[in-house]
Formats: C-alpha cells, structure tokens, sequence
DNA sequence: AGTGTATCCTGCAGGC
DNA sequence: TGCCTGCAGGATACAC
C-alpha cells in the first residue's frame, strides 16, 4: 500500500518524536508479521535507544543506538502510529486509534509506538549492520536520487513491461502500482511497452515523470484511498491529483479519452489510448 | 526471461 | 437485510 511518498511523510513524523527515546517494553501482539524470531525480536530490541528516523524504498528503518536496524515494510495496510497517551487508544485529532495492534513499543518517557495491520501483509526485521547492508543491496536505487538514471532503462535488455519494471524494487526502489501508473501516463508511455523498447528521449521522460510524480506526491504528504494515514493519523491529500489509477471510464486530464483499465501481471494497469499509445507519442 | 497463478489476510463496495 | 463476488498502495514462490 504505502509507497515511497506515504512512507515518507511517516519517516518525517516520525522523525518529530521518536530519536532519543527508549524502547523499555515489547509486545508482539501478531508475531506472523515478524521476520525475525519473535523471542530474539523482543529480547534484542528492549533496552535499545532509537536514534535516527530513515526510508529506504518503501520502508521506514528506525536506527538503534547498536548500529541495529528495524525495519518495516508497510505492506498494503500498515501503520505507525505513535502515541502518547497512556493506554494508545486515542490521539487527540486523530481520531483514528490502532484498531489492529501487530507489535507494540512502549517507549521511555510514557510514550508508545504502535505497528497496526488490517490485513497483515507488512514486515518487521530486525537487522544488524551486516544484514542490514545485505538487506539494503538487493534494492535498486531510490528513484529521488542521482543514480537512478535513464540509462538504466534505455538502452536496456529486458522485454519486461516497463510498469513491472518500476515495481520491480530490485530495480528501482519504492515505486507501487499508483506511481507507476501515473508516471507512465505523464511520460506518455504504454504501460505494457517492453523496457527494451524505450528509445534514450523515452527513458529520460520518464525517469523525469517518476521524480516529479513522487516529489509531488510527497509534498501533498501521499495519497489516501482507504487505509493509509501518517503518523499523525491524517490522510494524503494526493488522491485528488491522481490522472489514471483507478480512474477507469473516466476521462482523461489531457486529451478527454476515456481511461482503460487492463490487468497484467496480476495488478490493475490504467492508461489513456491516446496518450499512452503502443507505438509511442508523435 | 516473462507470464500467469496462488498465497499470505481482512474489509468494503456492488450486484442480486 | 444478507449473501456472494471481486477488488485492494505488496511481496514471493511456483509451474509453464
């Protein structure tokens, strides 16, 4: 669910509260969200201060005072959510209490930080710094980055679609469905064109069309369609600016062309015919 | 190498 | 109201 701008804007609050505290309590409430030995998870973890607030991809890593590294795949459902009140039901504003606690961390200072998952598809691991970098390495580049470049695309090998490409997080770390979608209409590319396809001009559009649809999901703090909040509990508010994910039927921003929605890959793709032509843009 | 399918789960919307 | 089907921001494993 959560994508590199959702996991962001979570890294950023996060950010606000949790460096200096504690970990003085674990409870795994859900231990088949674990990736590592719920016994070892909880033994290694209480007593570590966190230090630093961090993304990589789609995934929030919370730094330890050992050089230790937790980190979390959100899954399709999952939350953070930090809390300060006693019993971390409620948060003023919020409003959206964890209804479905998978592990909770209670923090020095009287606080708590909250792993919440409808659906439980997300991860937690515990790593140390040789795993970490381990872990860390079968992951492409971030796309924000200055080595995530159109080379990597064009020219390429692969006959991949180019949207499986850009889920592909050994590839390109941190694009979902929705981004890819949406990119690829900005560069104006089918999303079922093989990678190897791309001329150069086509790879850079796209590699352009990828950061600017991040950055600005980014500052619209990402995009809320049902389950995704910050840490806050607040939604995205980049839903309203979405041109084709999950607009099927409805009309195209630019040309008016209804949008079709294909599936591939076993996920929904959307994109304009007259857009997102197979042979490429005039 | 790429594609289709299934799996892990729960909740919600839509059709009847 | 209720039952059923299909669908969902992810990731992986498998057979063809």
């Amino acid at each position: 669910m959560p994508e590199l701008p959702e996991a962001e804007t979570i890294v950023r609050g996060l950010r606000e509260v949790l460096p200096g505290r504690t970990i003085v309590g674990v409870e795994v409430v859900r231990p088949d969200v674990l990736r590592t030995d719920p016994a070892r998870f909880t033994a290694d973890l209480r007593g570590r201060r966190i230090v630093d607030v961090a993304r990589r991809g789609k995934n929030v890593v919370l730094g330890l005072d050992d050089g230790a590294s937790l980190v979390v795949n959100l899954g399709m459902t999952g939350r953070l959510l930090p809390r300060t009140d006693p019993d971390g039901s409620t948060e003023p504003g919020g409003g959206s209490g964890p209804a479905h606690p998978a592990v909770r961390l209670r923090l020095s200072g009287g606080s708590r930080l909250v792993y919440d998952d409808v659906r439980r598809f997300g991860e937690l691991r515990l790593l140390d710094t040789a795993a970490w970098r381990r872990w860390s390495e079968r992951l492409g580049p971030e796309p924000l980055e200055e080595d995530f470049e159109p080379s990597l695309l064009s020219p390429s090998p692969s006959r991949t679609p180019i949207r499986s490409w850009l889920l592909d997080q050994r590839r390109v770390a941190g694009i979902g469905n929705i981004y890819a979608n949406e990119a690829l209409h900005r560069a104006g590319l089918h999303p079922r064109r093989p990678v190897c396809s791309l001329t150069p001009p086509e790879a850079a559009a796209l590699v352009s069309a990828v950061r600017s649809v991040l950055r600005e999901a980014i500052e619209a703090r990402g995009t809320t369609l049902r389950d995704y909040r910050d840490a806050e509990g607040r939604e995205g508010d980049f839903a309203v600016r979405l041109r084709v994910y999950g607009r099927e039927g409805g009309p195209c921003g630019r040309c008016g062309e209804s949008i079709l929605r294909t599936v591939f890959g076993g996920r929904s793709a959307f994109h304009c015919p007259s857009c997102q032509p197979w042979e490429g843009r005039a």
